[in-house]
DNA sequence: ACCCCAAATGTAAGCGCTTACAATTTCAAA
DNA sequence: TTTGAAATTGTAAGCGCTTACATTTGGGGT
């Protein structure tokens, strides 16, 4: 009879190894609280039974799950695997598991899974970015669950975060489009609502632009979602308007993918009639042709430090710092100097 | 004074609305067993107190935790993402929601997740392939949580399987390099070991050599990881060959993509000196230049079915049948003829 | 031998929820 | 009105585990 659901319990592990579940219990979690002989006649058992502790129960009588969530805005491309990889790896080392979900970019469906973490006892969150409802920030204190974001560097914010600037980072590579002579930008954006590393990204671009003397009209910003086709999609509108751009800075590598194809389609060469940009640095960056000029973000680093010290805070060792790592513009090819 | 723990309880609430604990639950969980009047109430006070259910304390008392695991062998490329958003999708549907953990390929991992999700109490179990060791089966039955497997069909195993024939689709990639009159052939394979994907692919691309007429030498199998260097440095070595192979069947697109930039590094054409297949027809395929010739799988429609069947058998309402979906070649530029 | 203290083990009280069952209320029909 | 079945609500028993506290055990030191 399949699927019969009768688990066996410490209560049988105990039974069976002629001992008290306290033994049993402690046996599993503080192996040097008992001694050697007993210990083998519960692990025997514990075998031979084929015991595995239930969760649930021991959380509830514990009060922690060693768990942290996480939420991302999507897992359909790579930008977050990179770092979410080296934060899962840092947690599992220092002995919590990692849940991750993804919003799908909305704002209503990363709240719903805020609470679905929470309730799921999440000993601490990492989230993305800074911009949400502050009624959610006082659920998360309220419940007690230390919340670290990541992916931005903001001090200033509510909640501390470990990332980088933004803004200074879009703005160093429209930089140096702008030093390869570069007088009318464009910028495919992610959709700024709810996001902002979009926002800042955006600020970045006429940040440089102004500081080179263009005016507003030299750069025109368009946003879309962030995939191939909608990157594909903006850089055709682009390209049929009256003056097109001749640099396209893209919010990040998977619009360029799509902007760089799109390109090619309209029989355009990249970087020779038109320079396209991208940001992030993942894999695809280097698998398209031409490799594409990006902003390289230290992923695995953020990873690795945003696990540090959201532990840190969960352990109560932290009241949670903020941390700004470094990004820099990788030249490849998809950036050249403006024809003239 | 922040991050207090102190998150209210089924009981606060049952206090502030002036109710017992019973209709709160009510409330939440069967709405319409309550009174309009009494449920107002109570929602009220569950709001004004922030109440969030405790997740592992339903689990304790139900008995079950409308959660289905998954285990994937990776998630740092995107070869599953597909299908396992569709999956996800379909769970929500139904009232599920979806644990993904990931193995690295490594089967020592990948059972101590099983543990680690049925402890969680996943109601449900999917996991890729069949080439397991059996005690695991046991281990599942003994716990009677109803498991799954995916991107595999292979009816004669333990358990149910929802994908596709995977000796099947390969020799017919293999089928088509053939016809265009490649006869000396290499597959860059995953690692067999653990992986009945692997070993049915390299099947299938013996089948068809052997029905074309070539002998086991020519064809040759190099065994690497899934990832994009993996396949490049394959690919180099391949072509260091006294005799390099003039088309290579790639055991997926990731290590595809990995093979065309190494040939274009060795100065090769893709397909004028030798020809590169992949497998999956991942976003990937169409972004690489020359675009690949594939063999295209119906993720969405494998995770789709997939959830539809585990849930029926989570539910007691399917004991397990195994579903086989149909791949198709797609046929692209990376594929050409032998020249002669 | 005996005493005493530390180490090992046992006892039992919850953790926050669901749900069977009991008690109470409601309301339509007589 | 009265009555009783149906609808609503309340009571309380666990679910399987951890852990504070109580009890027992095992040995050195004398």
């Amino acid at each position: 009879m399949p699927y019969s659901k009768n688990a066996p319990t410490l209560d049988d592990v105990a039974k069976q190894a002629g001992v008290s579940t306290a033994t049993v219990s402690r046996c599993l979690n503080n192996p040097d609280r008992v001694v050697e002989k007993t210990r083998k006649k519960v692990m025997q058992a514990v075998k031979t039974l084929g015991y595995t502790p239930n969760f649930a129960a021991r959380v509830m009588a514990a009060k922690r799950t060693s768990t942290i969530g996480a939420i991302i805005p999507t897992m359909e491309n790579a930008i977050f695997a990179r770092g979410l990889q080296a934060f899962q790896e840092e947690l599992h080392r220092k002995g919590y598991t990692l849940l991750v979900a993804s919003s799908a970019y909305r704002p209503d469906i990363e709240e719903e899974e805020i609470r679905a973490l929470v309730s799921r006892g999440a000993d601490g969150l990492l989230l993305i970015g800074h911009d949400r409802k502050p009624e959610i920030y006082d659920y998360l204190e309220q419940q007690g669950v230390p919340t670290l974001c990541a992916w931005s560097y903001m001090p200033d914010e509510r909640l501390p975060s470990v990332g980088f600037d933004n803004r200074a980072s879009m703005k160093a590579i429209a930089q140096v489009a702008l030093d390869q002579g570069h007088t009318k930008l464009a910028m495919i954006s992610a959709i700024q609502k709810g996001n902002d590393r979009a926002q800042q990204r955006i600020k970045g671009v006429q940040d440089a632009a102004r500081e080179s003397g263009l005016n507003s009209d030299d750069v025109i910003i368009i946003e879309t979602t962030y995939e191939v086709d909608s990157g594909a999609r903006a850089l055709k509108q682009l390209m049929s308007n009256g003056e097109p751009p001749t640099a396209v800075l893209c919010g990040n590598d998977v619009i360029a993918v799509g902007a760089v194809r799109a390109a090619k389609e309209l029989g355009l060469n990249v970087p020779r009639d038109v320079s396209i940009t991208g940001f992030d640095d993942m894999e695809l960056a280097r698998i398209v042709e031409p490799e594409l000029t990006t902003v390289h973000v230290p992923h695995l680093d953020m990873g690795r430090k945003a696990a540090q010290e959201l532990v840190a805070m969960v352990e109560r060792k932290s009241k949670g710092i903020s941390i700004c790592l470094e990004t820099n513009v990788v030249a490849r090819q998809s950036l050249g100097p403006q024809k003239r």
